[in-house]
DNA sequence: CATCCAGTATATA
DNA sequence: TATATACTGGATG
């Protein structure tokens, strides 16, 4: 009875992200897989690949209007690793959070590239100044990291603060950005 | 209800 | 600089 989304992957000069689509949009992307564990197993490569075949498959039968969302989905998402401003989005389907989370995602997207603001600054924005730690949460709760920019949110004093995604990640894409912290 | 947290200001050394 | 602590509100089970 779990909602149903098309699953799709996306080869970028980073690693293989997943998107997920529901019928009103780009609704997950995930993170290529962590590169470091567990070395001499396969089945992860091959489970990737089987994912791989499995999504190609399905790109056939996937309706027209996914099929070009997934495409500014890829689009947007090479700009952004590369350090530009995206100049299309594909339509996000945020509906799976809360009231608080969603008003969290909405503040997150309006900070443009390059820019930054710390988890208070958000708490300040949608009214909720005491609510600081619960927009960290709100902020690992994001279903589409980079795209919906949660990596733009530090600690208060230009600290770097966590990431659902690795701190890694969150160094790399402020970086790219030309963010210094 | 209890527990967990991607936080922050303050105090202290 | 670093560590400790109190306080906080939302999500989760």
């Amino acid at each position: 009875m779990s909602k149903q989304f098309v699953e799709l992957p996306i080869s970028a000069a980073d690693g293989q992200f997943v998107a997920r689509y529901s019928a009103k949009g780009l609704a997950e992307l995930e993170f290529p897989p962590s590169n470091g564990r567990r070395r001499g197993d396969k089945s992860q490569i091959s489970s990737l690949a089987k994912s791989v075949r499995d999504s190609s498959r399905r790109l056939l039968q996937v309706p027209d209007e996914i099929h070009n969302w997934h495409r500014a989905t890829e689009t947007a998402l090479e700009e952004i690793l590369a350090g530009r401003a995206p100049k299309n989005l594909p339509p996000l389907d945020l509906s799976g959070g809360t009231e608080f989370q969603q008003a969290v995602w909405r503040e997150l997207r309006k900070i443009s590239r390059g820019k930054t603001k710390s988890y208070g600054e958000i708490a300040q924005a949608i009214g909720k100044d005491r609510a600081v730690r619960a927009v960290g949460g709100a902020c690992g709760a994001n279903p589409v990291p980079v795209l919906v920019p949660c990596h733009r949110v530090l600690a208060a004093h230009g600290k770097i603060g966590g990431f659902g995604g690795g701190l890694d990640w969150k160094r790399k894409l402020l970086a790219r950005e030309g963010v210094k912290f």
